[in-house]
DNA sequence: AAGAAGCGCAACCGCAGCAAG
DNA sequence: CCTTGCTGCGGTTGCGCTTCT
């Protein structure tokens, strides 16, 4: 007999959040920091599990969440992550800031599974070309030579590493959002408002005059939206006139649009040891040993090489076996 | 224009790991 | 050292939206 579910299933709510929901759930974690999800649920009203109630922080409402439109950066990461890691999204996800472990998962199962596969097919094609895919790596080992295998993994380590290091460099020298499709956001919590004001927008369309949609379809398109829209790039408006209408309808307290004011706050709030979903470069967490060669040869790597055409393993990934 | 099929995403479920008692 | 409970993770599902016929 297993263990009981993580919360008596009477009485509990199920199905899309709302965006009352997710102002009360905000509002909590605003005051008390994330963490003892088990008291969420009691101390907010919320007829939600603590699990759903986790999930929907770290998946949506979490600060610095970047939604859609993945680069081909982060794609070409994922890629190379998966090979090296398999399908440990959440610590793929800790390698690709403001990406959710849930999202990468997703866009996976969606997108990259897919390319891959016809890669793949390509490849098959072409003999043993190497192309550094999830599946290249694992289910054609089998018919290639020891050799050829190991050969063909160091390439997947070193691709994912220039990979990372190109991202990260990026996200170095120009951190507002290098990418194609820069969402319009100055930081961490910037995307964070962000959701939030769309929430809020969404939310208020919705309960508005010129309401179209039921609540829970409201909260399903409005905020998934995450492609560029004229109210990202008025957002910061968009927070704040409409944080007084959010407030009264919910009693939320002004913590919230303190939140809105003082990015730095989530930050510091975030507990430190259990939130692994946050990328390196937010917190001070300790490097993991990949990490840690990750960037120690990335200080080798020639900048001029491309992505997609590494002839040669570097010699020192040969010490990791 | 209407219906069918496919796609994408949010959320749920169950298991595993870990920490506290 | 064992038990219990909480949290986190990965797999999977359900539903709304979009595209195709």
């Amino acid at each position: 007999m297993g263990r009981p579910p993580c919360c008596d299933k009477v009485g509990v709510k199920k199905g899309p959040w709302t965006p009352e929901e997710d102002i009360i759930l905000v509002s909590y974690i605003q005051e008390n920091g994330p963490g003892n999800w088990r008291a969420v649920p009691t101390n907010t009203g919320l007829l939600r599990c603590s699990k759903s109630c986790r999930l929907r922080w770290t998946n949506y409402l979490r600060p610095g969440i970047k939604r859609g439109n993945f680069t081909e950066q982060e794609e070409k990461m994922i890629i190379h992550l998966q090979a090296l890691l398999g399908n440990r999204w959440a610590a793929i996800a800790s390698y690709l800031p403001q990406r959710t472990d849930n999202d990468i998962k997703n866009y996976w199962n969606t997108h990259l599974k897919k390319k891959l596969k016809k890669m793949q097919g390509e490849d098959n094609a072409n003999a043993d070309n190497i192309n550094g895919g999830a599946n290249s790596s694992s289910s054609s080992h089998h018919s290639i030579s020891k050799g050829q295998w190991e050969r063909r993994l160091q390439t997947d380590i070193h691709l994912a590493k220039q990979a990372l290091c190109e991202a990260l460099s990026l996200d170095k020298s120009n951190p507002v959002q290098p990418a194609p499709n820069p969402p319009v956001q100055t930081g961490p919590y910037a995307s964070s408002a962000e959701n939030i004001a769309r929430l809020l927008e969404s939310w208020v369309k919705s309960n508005g005059p010129t309401r179209s949609n039921s609540e829970t379809t409201t909260t399903q398109t409005g905020l998934a939206g995450s492609t560029s829209s004229p109210s990202e790039a008025t957002f910061d408006h968009s927070i704040f006139s409409y944080n007084s209408e959010a407030f009264s309808a919910v009693e939320s307290k002004p913590v919230f649009a303190r939140a809105a004011a003082a990015p730095p706050t989530f930050q510091t709030q975030t507990k430190p040891n259990n939130d692994n979903i946050a990328p390196p470069h937010e917190t001070q967490m300790p490097l993991t040993l990949l990490e840690k060669w990750l960037f120690d040869d990335a200080a080798n790597v020639q900048p001029q090489d491309g992505i997609m055409g590494i002839p040669v393993p570097l010699p020192e990934t040969a010490e990791l076996f």
